[in-house]
Order: structure tokens, then C-alpha cells, then sequence
DNA sequence: GCACGTTGCTCAAACGTTTGAGCAGGCAAA
DNA sequence: TTTGCCTGCTCAAACGTTTGAGCAACGTGC
């Protein structure tokens, strides 16, 4: 007769509540789980089982219900990017509004943060059981954690990112049209010399996606970007900054990789004394917006946080419900969020002024 | 003969592996989960079970595992104070925190966002036995879910708050000490004349614990803040602050109840045309800081986060693993963090300069 | 008086693990 | 040969629910 070493002793039961309502256990399950008016149960019962609950203060033990009925109502969020270093807004308030667009949904999310461990105990603690579905971030095209996954059942959804054998669906922002829109602006604006501060490979999956798209469309329109005028940002930002500059046609434009990049590069202007926008203009990616007022608000394209998240959710839910068509990666579209860190270069400024 | 109406079905068992590696479940189990070396499983049979695991691609299943256990390692963590209206980057930062300091313990974190629920509902779920305990993040003194909790044998932990009755152990950053600090500060940078911006008195465990406190400091020094001068936070600050600044003797600083609120009042200062620090010194609770350079830093008062969220998280799992000494309410040091937005007022720069 | 339907409950199996107890076989000491 | 102790496995109960099937009691229609 197994023993158990733990507390939890003092959980109230199914059999409790029972006992004090004069009933079996299949009935007070019956009542307080039950579908509604599926089984019969008289009045005088119900009241009866109901009383007793309250009386114990009975809380269902939701592991044994959900390994019954085959759901947990959690979502797990797992994201290989979280970092302890420094904080990362992009990815907190990623996770916020993960998290929220998960109660609308009736779903709460688990959040893995235990690095250090190999991808098969991750794929042993994702798949186990515990969560209905996986919102996974970013995850690189090949991560040996996605070919794990291929082979569960699990339900997932790739939030930003895709795998290279397109298994699995997923939700993203619309990078082709936010460099389309990136392009535009920065040409609208009167920009020709435009300098970009790329990802550094390994950050991100399409860390080349979007400087091919961003000079495609900027070729279209007769400007070259010159391969010294991309730059990864593994390089300080500060003296990436002075060399370009100190070219004698320098750039009057530079592309950041993502606004917090963008915010650097702003920073490293202001000690380097460079004007924005007016020698300089500089545009991210992502449209982070906070409630704080900066010396300069970066331009940017991004999607909103929720409506990500919602979509993410969405998907998924649709996925463990037994969406069974054709795979959905689905895309959404992005905005141009304006900002003081865009505007005509000086040549242009003075032939209008 | 009950049956499983549900996907699910193909997750691979314990069974099956046992079945592959010609032994029985309980071998596997052993092998798999035994606490080293307490078994006597050959060498042989313990590789033949490893090898059909990982052929299986096995993962176990947590629920039952928990079950059985009594451990999920999982920690809840719950806000009554998660509003979906707007980024609230104190939350997001310190969930952040919360989900980083359960990894490096070996917790997992769940994090309920399922607003518009009954209080016992949300106990029912939070008492449901899927985390072994319970992170609860600055709920009203006499809190309705903790009273429910109370009759619970759940370890409870209460971040930044504190229960009526004294009954779950709390961590929280040092309010006196925040207080004194601010009130020296200002006082050693040429302050006398302070106005108070305060929390509506709902919004917080201590809407006017810190507000005395204050007081107390400055009146210790013989600075009185006169009662019109102490406005809730639910004013809109450009009122509040056009009427205080156009007295005669206007303050020279005010304090705000969080630097959320500072930035607030920096920003409405901007639109009024008051000079910071000059004309008015700004100083606010929290020690929030980001990577970005704003307009003016605010002066505040803060603890680390990580620090927060790893001393509840220590705690909890004390209390997780039998803590049952006297009552635990840890207080962590704050420490000044200097901004922009604090300097000797102009009538001393004057004098001085 | 019998077949049959309805009502309102209970029985017991099952979900997938963990683990104390049990057991077969070998071997050594008495 | 008996006793006792290892070694290396298996048995089966238990964790707390859910739910199909079963069943007693009570009409109701023929």
C-alpha cells in the first residue's frame, strides 16, 4: 500500500463532499461538473451537494479532471529567446498580451522559462501533457526541439517565425509588407542614401529575409544600398555609427534591425552629435509604443502586441479543437507608426527652405 | 466502459515502452524516474528501456505524474491587478521577473489572467491542485480570495501587499525605508516646499501608509505638507498640477505615487511650460527604468525585480517544502535610483550660483 | 398483470503514473 | 538441508476524477 510522503493531505475531496451530502461520488460529480441538464439530478440533490462544496470549501483536483477528460485548458508559451540579461520589452509585453489574449480565451498559460536544459527535456516537459497546445516564439528554421515536436500529437503554433519544413502553422507579422512600407516612407521622405543595421544571423529567422526584401524594393526605385552599408548589429553601434558618417557622401538614412536597436543607435546620435532627423534619420522595426515620452520616438512598422497574441491564440485553439484543413500560416498586417526620428535629410530641407 | 472522446490518444505510455523494451511498466518507471541508484535495475535492461524511450519518442505524462507525486513544480502567479486597457510595464516587468526567478528554481509559472470571475471561482481554479503554490501579487487587505484561501492548505506567498489578518507570509520592498529616502533626498537637494501626488485609495495595499510616512519624514524636519497640497492620483495631473504651480508659493517638488505617474506628471510639465528640475522637482516610487532615454529621467525609489521575484519565489518554496516557523514578512532595501527630473530648486540655483 | 418508459441515483472502470510489497533464483553461512 | 540475504525484476494498489452502464422504484398504457 503505497504511501503518500507529502502534504496535500488536506485537500477536500470528491468522497468528502459525498459523505456530507448523503450521496455517491458519481453525483456530486454529476452536479458540480456535469453537463448542464444532461443528467438527471432532482433539485433537492443539487442544493444538497451544492451546500456541501461550499460547506468543505471544495476545490475539483484539476489534475485527475483534466487526465479524465483529455484537457487542461493551458496553453504552454515557450520562447528561446528569453533572456535573463536584460530586460526585454519586446518580449514582455509579448508575453503580457499573450497571457491576456489567453483568458479571453478561456486558456491560461504556462510559461517555460527553465534554460539550460537539452532540447529533449524540453520537448519531454512540453509534450507532457500538461498544456492543451504550444505557442512557441521564434524558433530557429531547424531547431531540433521543432523536429521533436513533429513527431507528438501536441498541437502548435510558431509565433513569429516558420520551420523549414513548414510542419506546422503559424502566425506572423507581415515582414514583406513592412519593408514595402519601411521602402516607401524612407523614399517618400526624400531619403536616396540609406545604410542598414542588419541582425546578426543567428538572433533571428529571417535575419537576411528582411535585408533582401528592404533592398529589393529599394532597388526597384534606383537605390543601391552598398554592402558596406549593412552592417550586423553584433557591431557597436557607436562606432558603426562614426564610420558611416564619416564617409563623405554618408547615408542619410539608416534601417535598425528592431526598435530596440533603433533606441541605441538614437542614443549613440545624441554622444556622437548627430542630428536627428535632419543629418540622420532612423527607422526600426516592431512599432514598440510605451507610455513614456523619449527624447526622440523612433519610426517604425509593427503589428499590436494583442492583436498578435489574439491571433496566435486563436489559431491554436482552432488547431486543438481539430482543425484539420490545410496549413495555416497566417500573416498580418502591419502599420506605420510615426515617430521624430524620420524626416527629409538636411539637403533636402535647405532646397526647400 | 467509459470512453475518451478527445484527440489525445496517440501520446506514447509508459506501457508501450515497456512492451518494446520486454519488461514491465514498473521497470520502466524505475528506470526512467527512480530516484537514482534506490532501485537495483541491471545495466542492461536500464539501456534497453532508455533506447525504446527514445525510439518511442517518450514523454511522460506530467498530470498523472503529479498526481501521484504531489509536485507539479509549478508555481501560480496571480494579479488582481492585470488591466488589459493599457501596457502597464511595472506588471510585465515583474511577471517577467517571476517567470525568470521560477526557472532558475525549477518552477514553471502559471500565470491566470481570467478576469470576470467569482472569486471562488478563481479559488476553485488556483486551489486546484496544479501548482504547488501560490504567487499573489498585491491584493486588497481583506480580499475576498484570501479569505477563501486561508481554509486552503495551499503555500501562499503575498508580493508587495499583506493580509489583514496576518496569516500568509509576504515579500516586499522596504516602505519606510523608500519613504525616508525620498523625504531626505528632497531635503538635502534644497526642498521645503513638497506637494504629494497619491494613489486613489483603492488602487493599493498602503494608498496612504506611504503618504504619512512621508509626512512624518518631512515634518521630523519641520516641512509641513498642507493638505491641499496631497491630490489623488485620480485628478488629471495638468489640472492638478496648473492649480498648484500657480500659487504664490508654489512647491518646488512634488512626489508621485509611481513612476508611471511621474511620467505623467513630466509630460503634462512639458505642455505647461514648467522647467524640470527648476521650477518643479519630480520624484516617484518604483525604480522603473528601461533602456531607453526619455526626455527627463524621473528620481525614484525602487527595488531590482529580479531580486523581488527571486526572494518570493525562495520563500514559497521554503514554505512549498514545510517551512512552519513563525510567520515570514521579508522586507527587501530599496535604493535610489538618480534622474533628471531632481535638482535644487531655482530660488537656491539662484542663491548659489 | 405485464411490458415499457422515466426518473434519479450508484457501480466500477479508466486515465497513466509511482512505489511498497512480493517473489524467484542464486549464493553463502550454519 | 535449512536459513537468510542479495539481486533484479513484477504485482497491484492508489492518486481523484468522469462517465457509460446498470438498477431500483414508480408510474402508465394496454
Amino acid at each position: 500500500m503505497p504511501e503518500i510522503t507529502d502534504r496535500q493531505t488536506e485537500r477536500t475531496t470528491l468522497h468528502e463532499v459525498a459523505v456530507l451530502a448523503g450521496v455517491s461520488a458519481s453525483t456530486v460529480s454529476l452536479v458540480l461538473a456535469g453537463k448542464a441538464g444532461h443528467r438527471r439530478i432532482s433539485e433537492d440533490t443539487r442544493a444538497r451537494v451544492k451546500r456541501a462544496a461550499e460547506d468543505l470549501n471544495y476545490a475539483p483536483n484539476l489534475l485527475t479532471r483534466s487526465l479524465r477528460r483529455g484537457r487542461t485548458h493551458i496553453l504552454s508559451f515557450f520562447s528561446a529567446f528569453r533572456h535573463r540579461e536584460e530586460a526585454d520589452l519586446y518580449m514582455e509585453s509579448l508575453s503580457s498580451a499573450i497571457e491576456m489574449a489567453g483568458g479571453e480565451s478561456g486558456y491560461d498559460i504556462l510559461v517555460h522559462c527553465n534554460f539550460n536544459r537539452s532540447p529533449r527535456e524540453i520537448y519531454q516537459f512540453l509534450n507532457g501533457g500538461l498544456a492543451d497546445g504550444l505557442l512557441i516564439f521564434a524558433p530557429r528554421a531547424k531547431d531540433p526541439l521543432l523536429e521533436l515536436l513533429r513527431k507528438s500529437s501536441l498541437p502548435v503554433v510558431i509565433l513569429n517565425g516558420r520551420d523549414s519544413n513548414r510542419m506546422f502553422p503559424s502566425v506572423a507579422d507581415d515582414v514583406q509588407m513592412g519593408m514595402k512600407l519601411i521602402a516607401s516612407r524612407l523614399i517618400e521622405t526624400g531619403h536616396r542614401r540609406i545604410a542598414i543595421f542588419a541582425a546578426t544571423s543567428d538572433e533571428s529567422r529571417d535575419a537576411t529575409t528582411r535585408i533582401n526584401l528592404l533592398r529589393g524594393y529599394l532597388a526597384a526605385e534606383g537605390i543601391n544600398v552598398p554592402d558596406r552599408w549593412v552592417r550586423p548589429a553584433a557591431e557597436d553601434a557607436r562606432s558603426v555609427l562614426s564610420d558611416l558618417m564619416s564617409e563623405p557622401d554618408p547615408p542619410t538614412a539608416i534601417y535598425c534591425w528592431h526598435d530596440r536597436l533603433a533606441y541605441g543607435v538614437l542614443a549613440s546620435c545624441e554622444s556622437l552629435g548627430i542630428s536627428i532627423p535632419d543629418q540622420l534619420s532612423v527607422i526600426g522595426y516592431d512599432g514598440l509604443h510605451w507610455p513614456f515620452q523619449t527624447r526622440h520616438v523612433a519610426a517604425s512598422v509593427g503589428v499590436n502586441h494583442s492583436c498578435l497574441a489574439r491571433a496566435a491564440v486563436k489559431l491554436l485553439d482552432e488547431y486543438i479543437n481539430g482543425y484539420d484543413g490545410p496549413l495555416r500560416e497566417d500573416v498580418l498586417p502591419v502599420s506605420f507608426s510615426a515617430g521624430t526620428s524620420l524626416g527629409p535629410p538636411s539637403s533636402l530641407q535647405r532646397s526647400n527652405s
